[in-house]
DNA sequence: ATAATAAAACTAACATCGTTAGTTTTACTT
DNA sequence: AAGTAAAACTAACGATGTTAGTTTTATTAT
């Protein structure tokens, strides 16, 4: 019976509100649908499959996360940008581990994913860039560099790999990022040669 | 039948060649047995669960993983170190992806894991680190931020997230590990005051 | 108001998966 | 030769993603 009359819409931002609240790990279209009081068979009136539903939860975790950048780096310049910057991303790492997840599963092999999410990705780290003198050809460096730093950091602590010792890890978060901006001044200068 | 007498060990090396040569995705406890000839249940009688056998992949990945890079800084120091041992990294995560994956999977939660995988993951990195005047704790932060670089620029080229441009990655990462080499020369001067 | 259409739900089923319980066979030890 | 423990088996359970075909509902057009 096509009482509720849900769209897919609907069925998207409540995958978004289960793998939230209850994990990326045991997300399921079973589940997702006795949650919508629907059948699961009947989800597929509204995704193709399950990768695709990924996929579209994927695009919405990168414009959120586009979305606190952006916000982040509002009338900032330079360092400051930098580190407002990458607080606003992890911050979100932290806060939306399972929606960030989704993200690095997104299956960027495909051409089509690489165009709607690519620049979405890469856009609030360019901008900060270009508040440096550097060359097109490096800010594509150390965009890849930021990016790296703060994937691999924030997905290390999720992962548990910093609990062994006792020392505090807001702190090595601070190194990382004096670190990259270390690097950008460094660029720049020689890039002024 | 007691046929082949299968042990653990058998099991596991199994494992493991079927995740590299087909990918972790595609893994499969009934494919892993009908390899070896035999049916899934009689896997129990060697592993726990799936879990436990991850668990002992992930083992073997960060054993492996310590290997080269205790290989490739032998004899090396500072900043020549340093780069060995990214190399070293680096093309273990290029060449044996799939295992790769796993090392981040393991449950670092649970404190035997921690024990067991911490330390071996974390030697070789603090062993090059020792050859700089740094504090432990800077040590602890370095070895942190070394380890996000790495992971974050791994996983990320993997994910395919570094395609959308036709800039040189090589180049890229080179560009990383300089960054962090900097950071360390930094680090250095700050704790000689 | 009624008929037609498309959307949204359904039922039923399939293959696959991890896993458990209980049973049989093999190989080694005594 | 008998006993034991390891290593395999069969059979089944519950869960998962997914497809095919069917029924119901809501909206649109006549």
């Amino acid at each position: 019976m096509a009482r509720q009359g849900l769209n897919r819409a609907d069925i998207i931002a409540a995958a978004i509100e289960m793998i939230e609240s209850e994990g990326l790990h045991s997300f399921s279209l079973r589940e997702l649908a006795s949650r919508l009081h629907i059948k699961a068979a009947s989800l597929y009136n509204h995704i193709k499959n399950m990768d695709e539903l990924y996929t579209e939860i994927g695009y919405y975790a990168i414009s959120e996360l586009k979305k606190v950048q952006l916000c982040a780096i509002a009338e900032k310049e330079r360092a400051e940008a930098v580190e407002a910057l990458s607080d606003a991303y992890y911050r979100f790492g932290k806060q939306r581990p399972e929606i960030y997840k989704v993200i690095l599963s997104l299956p960027m092999v495909k051409n089509d994913a690489i165009h709607k999410a690519g620049f979405d990705i890469v856009e609030p780290i360019m901008t900060v860039l270009s508040g440096y003198m550097l060359t097109e050809e490096q800010k594509m460096h150390l965009q890849r560099v930021f990016r790296s730093i703060m994937h691999g950091f924030i997905s290390q602590e999720e992962a548990g790999c910093f609990r062994q010792y006792s020392v505090d890890v807001e702190e090595s978060y601070r190194m990382a990022v004096r670190g990259f901006i270390l690097l950008l001044e460094h660029s720049e200068k020689e890039a002024q040669i």
